[in-house]
RNA sequence: GUGGGUAUGGCGCAGUUGGCUAGCGCGCCAGAUUGUGGCUCUGGAGGCCGUGGGUUCGAGUCCCACUAUCCACC
């Protein structure tokens, strides 16, 4: 049985339904990151249902570190801690071992590297990460892989590929072995596995191809926008989802801008996630149909107008570029927590506009549409 | 009133025994940011160096006067 169900097709665009414990998502879909558990920017679960977010994304190292996986797990997982029932994706770790170590060593049993608070000395492979993210309790469990950088070479990127695959193995069994003991909190928790291959088509499609078959319940694109030009991610895209299972979620991880979400969702993409919104939104850069504005820009001082008009979202039902504009520059907590809602907000009802326009068979022309809307540059 | 100190971009300061287009931090003005260390990075604008004289080839730097300001004492 299935719980991953295709409404409509719109070219290669999916619009689909999937179920989980938690309740059921419509994709695509934009998760919003909450990397340790909870959104930068003064964001609390109880705004995350005023801006209608779907999924919820945490990560895997970062909660494991602060306040430990099994401190969340004796107070019932991350649903029950953070007070949020829907559902919540954790990441693996993986990419934080990339991005954020700056010692590590990879071996085939794991990785080793320093903590990123305290500097001791960490061990995370595969059947740890599924351990914490079983202690989690996530709704879905991201694989543990490795992403190499994007100017490695194709030698080390094919190495690097089929030690993801063996990981990749070792995290399915884990997760199976996890999900039958009696004191697992979620005992459905669900896997999704992680194609790499950098921007070499031919690793990329193998490795789609060998976790194709692997019966996993969602896949992931990974190791996308980390360097290469917007061109080659599409690109990869081009040739690598065809080569996962249509009859299972696909998730393009970290990416991206408005633009590349439309893009993904052309090729095929369900989920999406991305700490532009947030992050940027607390450096006060905000995201409009018709492109994106610097609220700290001078010319926004008398500006009594809302960040975007015809918003609905928290910020711009409220309080106007003015005012936003000086919370930001006084570095009050409040500029950044509504310009990250704005943003957040947009993200979420751009994805309930794209599965509109699947759902009305129209979603080239929409896609189009609003790719010259966003780069006509009419923000003002 | 007396003695001493200080005067350099919006603010706080560096400027060596006088020597090229006077620097720095913050702020300001912009730009970057893609599975988040509330960051970080990259550019840019802005100064007749308190005022007036003097010494010198050359003065932010030395000398004199004035003005402003701070500290101590009366």
């Amino acid at each position: 049985m299935t719980n991953y169900k295709i409404l409509k097709k719109c070219g290669n665009a999916k619009r689909a339904e999937f179920q989980t414990v938690h309740g059921t998502v419509q994709t695509p879909l934009f998760m919003n990151v909450g990397t340790v558990g909870a959104i930068k920017g003064a964001v609390g679960t109880e705004d995350l249902e005023g801006i209608d977010t779907q999924v919820e994304l945490s990560n895997t190292y970062h909660l494991s570190v602060r306040p430990g996986d099994k401190v969340i797990k004796e107070l019932g997982g991350l649903h029950k801690f953070m007070n949020w029932s829907k559902p919540i994706l954790t990441d693996s770790g993986g990419f934080q071992v990339f991005s954020l170590a700056k010692l590590r060593k990879i071996k085939e049993e794991g990785v080793t590297f320093n903590c990123h608070i305290d500097g001791h000395k960490i061990f995370m492979g595969p059947e740890e990460s599924m351990q914490i993210q079983s202690n989690l309790a996530s709704t879905i469990a991201m694989a543990f892989d490795e992403c190499p950088p994007s100017k490695a070479d194709d030698r080390y990127i094919k190495n690097s590929v089929e030690r993801t695959t063996r990981w990749l193995e070792r995290c399915k069994k884990e997760m199976a072995r996890l999900n039958s003991l009696e004191d697992t909190i979620n005992k459905e928790q669900l896997l999704f596995g992680i194609n790499q291959g950098g921007v070499v088509d031919q690793i990329r499609i193998d490795h789609a191809k060998t976790i194709s078959e692997m019966e996993l319940d969602g896949y992931a694109v990974g190791g996308l926008a980390v360097g290469e030009t917007h061109e080659e991610m599409y690109h990869i895209l081009d040739v690598t989802v065809p080569h996962l299972p249509e009859n299972k979620p696909t998730y393009l991880m970290g990416v991206g801008t408005p633009a590349n979400i439309l893009e993904g969702v052309d090729r095929g993409v369900d989920f999406f996630d991305c700490v532009y919104p947030s992050r940027n939104g607390r450096h006060g850069q905000l995201w409009t149909k018709y492109g994106k504005l610097n609220l700290k820009n001078a010319r926004y001082q008398l500006d009594t107008r809302p960040i975007e008009e015809g918003c609905n979202c928290p910020a711009c039902r409220r309080y106007t570029r003015a005012y936003i504009r000086h919370l930001l520059k006084a570095e009050e907590m409040l500029g950044m927590r509504l310009c990250v809602l704005h943003n957040l907000y947009f993200y979420n009802h751009m994805m309930e506009d794209i599965r509109n326009a699947i759902d009305a068979g129209n979603y080239q022309n929409f896609k189009k549409e609003r790719i010259d809307m966003l780069n006509s540059g009419e923000v003002d």
